[in-house]
DNA sequence: AGGCTAAGTGAGTGATTGCTCACTCCAAGA
DNA sequence: TCTTGGAGTGAGCAATCACTCACTTAGCCT
C-alpha cells in the first residue's frame, strides 16, 4: 500500500466529510461502515480517527457542514418582493437537495433517530431557521396585501415546509430527484396562489 | 430458563411481527436485532428462525401486515360526499400513524432503503393505492362541483399525499405524535377551502 | 544535518450480529 | 402405549464493526 500524503487535519476533516456524502448517495448513513469512508478517502483505516475521536463525531460535522452550506445558499437569494422570495427560497432548497442526494439520506436519517445527538438537533435546528425565514416573508406578503390576510404565517410556512418534505421522500422513495425541483415549483404555485379567484397556478398538462 | 409453551406457526408469526412493531415504537428499525425481537417474544433467538428464513423476511411481512391493516381501516368509512371523504380519509390515516409510530418508523425507512426490497416494494405500493383513492374522489368532487374544476386531481392528491408525509417526518423530529392528527386536519382544511374567494378553514388561534 | 511533531499505518481487540444445527420436548393420532 | 413431527433450545460460527496502539514516515524549523 502506498502511503497516503501526509495533510493538515482541517482538509482531512472536510475530505472525510466529503467521503460520507458521496457514499450516502447510494447507501443508507446507518450502514455506511468507518473503514468504507476510510478506504474512500485512500486513506488507513486508523488515519480516520485520528482526525474524528468517534463515528458519530463523523456524522456531526457532516450535518453541520451540510446544513451550513444550506443556509449559505439560502442568504445570498435576494428578490424583490416577499412572495417571489419564498418562492426562490424554496426552488433554491429542492434544487441544492435534488443534486445531493446524500445530502438529504444524511438530514432524513437524523431527524427520525429515535434519541437525540448533536446531529439531529443540528438538522432541527436548520429546520426551524428555514421555516421561520418563510414565515417572516409572508407576514411581509401580508403587510403588502399580496397574501390572504387570515392565513397563519406560521403554520403556513410549516406547511409549506411539510410538503416539501413530503415531495422529498416520494423522491427519496421512487428514486425520483430529478423530477424534485419541478414538483417543488408547482407545489409552491398552488399554495401561493393569490387573491379571490386567482387561477390555481398549475398546469394541467405535461 | 422456562421452555416456551409450543404455538402454532401462524400464531409466532404474527406475534413475531408484533414484537418488531413494538420495540420500533422507540428504536430506529435498522438497529433492532432478531435477537432483541426474540427476546421480546419471550422465545430464544433460534425459535424464531424457524418461523422466518431471514431477518429480511420477517421485516416485509411486518410491512405487509401493517399496509394491510391500514387498507381495511381506509375502506371501512364511507362518508356520503367526496370532499368529506378524502377528509376522513386522511384523518384516519393521520390518526392511525399517531398511534403506531412503530409503524411509521418501519415504513419511513423501508420508503427510504436505496436498495430495492420486498417491504420497500409493499411500502410504496400502498401510498399508490392511498393516492389513487384520493385522486378518483377528486375528481368526483369536481364533478359534483366542489372542487375547482381547474385542479389537476392526481397532482392535487399526490401533494395531499407529500404534506401528510411531511407532518409525520415532523412529528418524528420532534417526538409530537400528539399533535398529528390535529396539524393533519388543519392542513387538509386549508387544502380544500373551496371556490373562489372561499375563506380559508383555518382558525388563526390554537 | 538533525530533531521535533503532525500525520499515516495495519495488525489487533472485544463486542455484536444474523443464522445454523444437533438435540430436546410434548401433544395428538394410530 | 407408542410413534411422529412440529416447535423450542442454546451453544456456537463466521462475518462485521468501531475503535486502539505501538510504530513508521515525512516535512518543517533551527
Amino acid at each position: 500500500m502506498p502511503r497516503a500524503s501526509p495533510t493538515p487535519a482541517a482538509e482531512r476533516r472536510a475530505h472525510a466529510v466529503q467521503a460520507l456524502l458521496d457514499l450516502a448517495r447510494h447507501t443508507a448513513p446507518d450502514q455506511i461502515s468507518t473503514a468504507a469512508i476510510a478506504e474512500r478517502m485512500g486513506v488507513s483505516h486508523g488515519a480516520l480517527f485520528r482526525h474524528f475521536p468517534s463515528r458519530e463525531a463523523l456524522w456531526a460535522e457532516a450535518v453541520t457542514w451540510a446544513t451550513g452550506e444550506l443556509d449559505t445558499r439560502l442568504e445570498s437569494l435576494a428578490l424583490p418582493s416577499p412572495l417571489e422570495q419564498v418562492a426562490a427560497l424554496m426552488a433554491c432548497h429542492a434544487t441544492m437537495l435534488a443534486e445531493n442526494p446524500g445530502l438529504v439520506r444524511m438530514l432524513f436519517a437524523e431527524l427520525q433517530r429515535p434519541a437525540t445527538s448533536l446531529a439531529r438537533e443540528t438538522g432541527k435546528a436548520f429546520m426551524q431557521r428555514f421555516r421561520r425565514r418563510l414565515a417572516t416573508l409572508m407576514v411581509a406578503a401580508q403587510a403588502e396585501g399580496s397574501l390572504d390576510p387570515q392565513l397563519d404565517p406560521e403554520e403556513f410556512a410549516a406547511l409549506l415546509v411539510a410538503t416539501q418534505q413530503g415531495l422529498i421522500l416520494q423522491a427519496l422513495a421512487h428514486d425520483g430527484f430529478a423530477d424534485l425541483a419541478e414538483h417543488s415549483k408547482r407545489s409552491v404555485a398552488l399554495f401561493l396562489r393569490r387573491g379571490p379567484g386567482g387561477v390555481p397556478a398549475t398546469t394541467p398538462g405535461e
